[in-house]
DNA sequence: CAAAACTGTGTCCGTCGGATACAGTGTATG
DNA sequence: CATACACTGTATCCGACGGACACAGTTTTG
């Protein structure tokens, strides 16, 4: 894996160091930020998988092959794209853990509609970039000091960061084929005539159809698992302060 | 959309309806259920990635064209896939909402753990088959009688199966880069040097190195969303009994 | 002014999913 | 039993993909 190690430290230097300006020869056309920005608008308006070298290139009005003087290879281009979408951490203002955590994960969620491709690039072995991890720096801050564990501060904000992405990514599923169904139009159109099959399944969609009012996947999950999390804290034995 | 619509039928049949035996001609070499087979082997092996056309032929011994003999393309194979690999949905004989939701999600965590692939492949605007429909049947099932309305039931098990494949994903992502080491390695690298940056990161690994403890991330989450749940079913006034 | 460094381009390769045309094979019908 | 037809697997071809490589043009340094 001497490839695969060698173009981690490139990615690595990428997303960590500020290029260094070359002194000979012409000036370059481009920058990197720019190449980002036209691979974020591309994945946005079409879809990851129309970020191409050629598209991204066409964009730009630069053959394919210009961009590898700017970057090793694709792998390096997403991440690239994933740290300029992130943008800079949000810095919470609120006072106490949960108003901050709440809105964290509202604003990652916020992030992840604008740019659904997000929830698949942030996923995996791959270098983590300075934006991504200030996110991650943002929640674990908000809970220090209300006595969780290390391995509790992190599990929590997995499981938060994983519901935003998990709901958004529903959420950008369900917009890319109708207007608004969501699980109820997909799956509806299976279980006609099925009733027999998926009882409680057909019991639940006729309940949610029956109630026909707003649903906040985001907030319900966020609420359970805050909930959960202050029930935690207040075993902790000291969950009313927090920075 | 012709194209997609017409295509989406024909996953819905391959999924949903037994294939109907040809009268005339050879007898096929293969089966749907072969090829599937072959495919979830391929990828638990060597990644999603390396699932093609001519991979999957070759390891059945035929050309990669004979394949689109049996389906229509590679969606159709994925959806295949992703049926025979999630399989039939586990019955859930304990007693309570909350038990069955546990185990629930420890079963469907240790099938993506199996086949950390699946994550990816039932995510999306898609055709959903019998045994993933199943899985969701029975989530759904044992909260009916908790007094939750239709749309508060999908949310729970929608925050629930994100967090099994939130973790899943992780795990395999952890497990790929070294042997044990998850965030703590990948991100303390990025770390070093960088202390006054990210505080409270730090401060946090250096705990969770103090710590040295095991750290079940998936149970973790679990507890925290079923206690946030259990509260809304207690508020809603009948959480003692359940189906 | 020449050498060196750097940029962008053109060409080529292997692999991918897939369309199409064709040859071989087995069954139903005359 | 012979023939037509339906069905199977194969061979060939295509466009698009990521990427390697050699080359021509441009700018700075000696």
């Amino acid at each position: 894996m001497t490839t695969a190690e060698g173009a981690s430290q490139e990615t690595y230097r990428l997303l960590w160091e500020s290029p260094t300006a070359p002194r000979r020869g012409p000036k370059p056309t481009l920058t990197l930020a720019a190449i980002a920005a036209a691979g974020v608008e591309l994945a946005d308006e079409e879809g990851l998988a129309a970020v191409t070298m050629q598209h991204i290139a066409a964009a730009l009005g630069v053959t394919k092959m210009a961009l590898y003087r700017y970057l090793p290879g694709k792998v390096e281009l997403v991440a690239l794209m994933t740290e300029a979408a992130m943008g800079e951490a949000p810095s919470l203002d609120m006072a106490g853990w949960r108003p901050k955590l709440h809105e964290w994960a509202r604003r990652l969620f916020a992030g992840l509609v604008r740019h659904p491709w997000l929830a698949d690039t942030t996923v995996g072995a791959r270098v983590i970039g300075p934006h991504e991890l200030g996110w991650t720096e943002q929640a674990v801050a908000a809970l220090i000091g209300t006595g969780l564990r290390g391995a509790e501060i992190l599990d929590v904000v997995a499981t938060l960061a994983g519901h935003a992405k998990a709901i958004a990514q529903q959420a950008a599923a369900a917009g890319a084929q109708t207007a608004e169904a969501g699980l109820t139009d997909a799956i509806g159109t299976m279980l006609r005539g099925r009733e027999d099959r998926f009882p409680a399944l057909v019991a639940t969609l006729d309940a949610l159809a029956r109630e026909g009012g707003q649903d906040d996947a985001l907030d319900f999950g966020l609420t359970r698992i805050l909930d959960g999390v202050e029930l935690l804290v207040t075993a902790r034995g000291q969950g009313s302060d927090a920075g």
